[in-house]
DNA sequence: ACCGTTTGTGTAATCGTGTGCACAATGTAT
DNA sequence: ATACATTGTGCACACGATTACACAAACGGT
């Protein structure tokens, strides 16, 4: 590393220096190509002395592959998907492929956003986020090549989805409510209306339906923790409810919080409260949460396995269905 | 959107179905370019009609360009790092800037990591992150031309930093604490030894020492909670401390949870517990830290700021300071 | 009618790599 | 010794945009 050069030496002029022509120079860091071992070796050598590397924005243009993955998500904070972006962006590393990330909240156009990184040729695109179309998105990515996974199912030859089934695991948690002596239920919503809130909230509402039981009440909160701290008050004041389903863990904690401090309602005993995603959060001692879980590790890898699928070109849409499992704490 | 075509229409392409030359069209797409409103008009619509954007990729060659920014990161779900990177992406975007994640936790080759994104040309760098070498950011990165925004000053002109001040609020908090009747202090690490942990630790460590006091226990965890709850018990146990500096909030949490929970003892009364960083969930009502906290919104301006420095080429390395403040809460 | 300026467009070079094709050099089989 | 396969390298073009330069048309002022 001898240059203290402002400028990245080109291909052409570490060529000049080696000897031969940028051809070669290219030869030399593609692994399978016809090149006397002897010359990649002094290449290699001369290229490190300079700090060559390849300019993958070239490469890119030339290939028609940038190596570049969308993920499209709500929030980088919440934790309801930091646990998966945390993982997906190590597995994807580990592939030597780079994550730009989209971040949907407050941002007045997302459909401009993904416009623009739609323009930097993305080869795959993640959607996490249930605030935007799937439609949306297809619309803007389809004429660059990429595959779409995402929660929602589309039948569309470009989308390959990852289906959640939790209906078995929630079934489970309101079995062990009801057998003890819950009556009154309240769901508490993460978002006014998207499509993986309606799905979980399914899964609840018919495992009530099978004791004759429905839900009594509705709130609508954001995921976030103040949001399930003030609609639980209204729900437990108001509608007298003693057991609330949540969106996620997030607003559970709050709601939890919320029967504790301002009503002196504990858990389980007065009132019962239900997360869902099933963060390491839930589980600290102080939370100690009962929540609709999610394996991270089994959903991640479905992701990458979609993505490996798209990569070698195995023709048609995907899909996998992952299955919830109950994670039980001191709340329900 | 008439077309289901795969393959992105071109730019010669459009050129030819709107009766231009190519140089037209890219004419049309660039704001102050001398063209016919008319022309311009005529190229957007059938542009539109067929989906074109202009490849950014292909723009970033020419341009020198790329508006690809690295955020070097640990974490995406670590809380205390995750509403920075929540808002600086927010003010990229809105700036047409994309982020590109680089998260070092668990990676073992991060500096091929590093290498890899700097051979997509980004324009800038921003270092979060503790784990890694400022020289070594500035070794892999100091041939394309960005500059590092950074907590650790270094004396390179390719490099930026923001310095953070948190004298003043530590002496506050340490105030209280010995005045409330605590003499035996510990400090829990996250990290066994980066530049920004010695930092935080000196400014507890002098205002002990003004009052003739010093840490008599010194533990080291890993800025999670399960390492901040494991090392509180050996901490108030083996070492008999009263009070416990941690390295950040999540720790301190784990901390309070395990004071709380093996050893029967109750923040502040028995014991007094102090976090850092001052994320969001420290101030809810199950946790209510005691924090040293920085103004996150302010550290965001601050790395907007030096980037749009380094924009508009303003000679020179920059260095903004930012004090922190405490923020009162129930555990100390 | 003439000249100078402004405006709009096309031509061609450029950004840095990858790769098909041609060709020389070397090795191998008869 | 001849025919043929293999290996290593250079030339030239492609990838998809931007932009300096040239030039034609239109325009305004005398």
């Amino acid at each position: 590393m001898s240059g203290m050069s402002r400028r990245r030496i080109t291909s052409k002029e570490l060529a000049k220096l080696a000897g031969v022509s940028s051809a070669t120079i290219s030869r030399a860091f593609s692994p399978d190509s016809r090149i006397g071992s002897a010359t990649r070796d002094r290449i290699l050598a001369v290229a490190r002395e300079h700090g060559y590397q390849p300019n993958a924005i070239a490469r890119s243009l030339n290939n028609q592959r940038s190596r570049l993955v969308a993920l499209v998500v709500n929030a980088i904070g919440n934790p309801c998907e930091a646990e998966e972006q945390q993982l997906l962006v190590h597995r994807l590393q580990a592939r030597q492929l780079l994550p730009i990330i989209l971040c949907c909240a407050d941002h007045s156009d997302r459909l401009q956003l993904m416009r623009l990184a739609s323009t930097y040729q993305v080869d795959h695109v993640v959607v996490f986020s249930d605030m935007v179309s799937m439609q949306d998105a297809v619309d803007i990515f389809h004429t660059t090549k990429p595959i779409i996974v995402s929660f929602e199912p589309l039948d569309n030859e470009n989308v390959s989805s990852i289906r959640i089934d939790g209906a078995e695991a929630a079934d489970e948690i309101i079995d062990k409510i009801v057998r003890d002596g819950k009556k009154r239920f309240a769901y508490l919503s993460g978002t006014n209306s998207s499509w993986i809130d309606k799905l979980r909230r399914k899964w609840f509402a018919d495992a009530l339906a099978k004791r004759g039981l429905a839900f009594e009440a509705h709130a609508f909160g954001d995921y976030s923790y103040d949001s399930g701290f003030k609609e639980a008050v209204l729900l437990l004041h108001r509608d007298k409810v003693d057991a609330i389903i949540c969106g996620n863990d997030v607003m559970a904690i709050g709601a939890r919080d919320a029967a504790r401090r301002v009503l002196g309602k504990n858990t389980p005993d007065d009132i019962a409260i239900v997360g869902q995603d099933g963060i390491a959060m839930a589980a600290w001692d102080c939370n100690d949460l009962t929540t609709l879980s999610l394996n991270h590790v089994a959903f991640i890898d479905a992701v990458v396995e979609l993505i490996e699928r798209h990569d070698a070109e195995i023709e048609g849409p995907h899909s996998i269905t992952l299955t919830c499992t109950a994670r039980w704490g001191s709340t329900a």
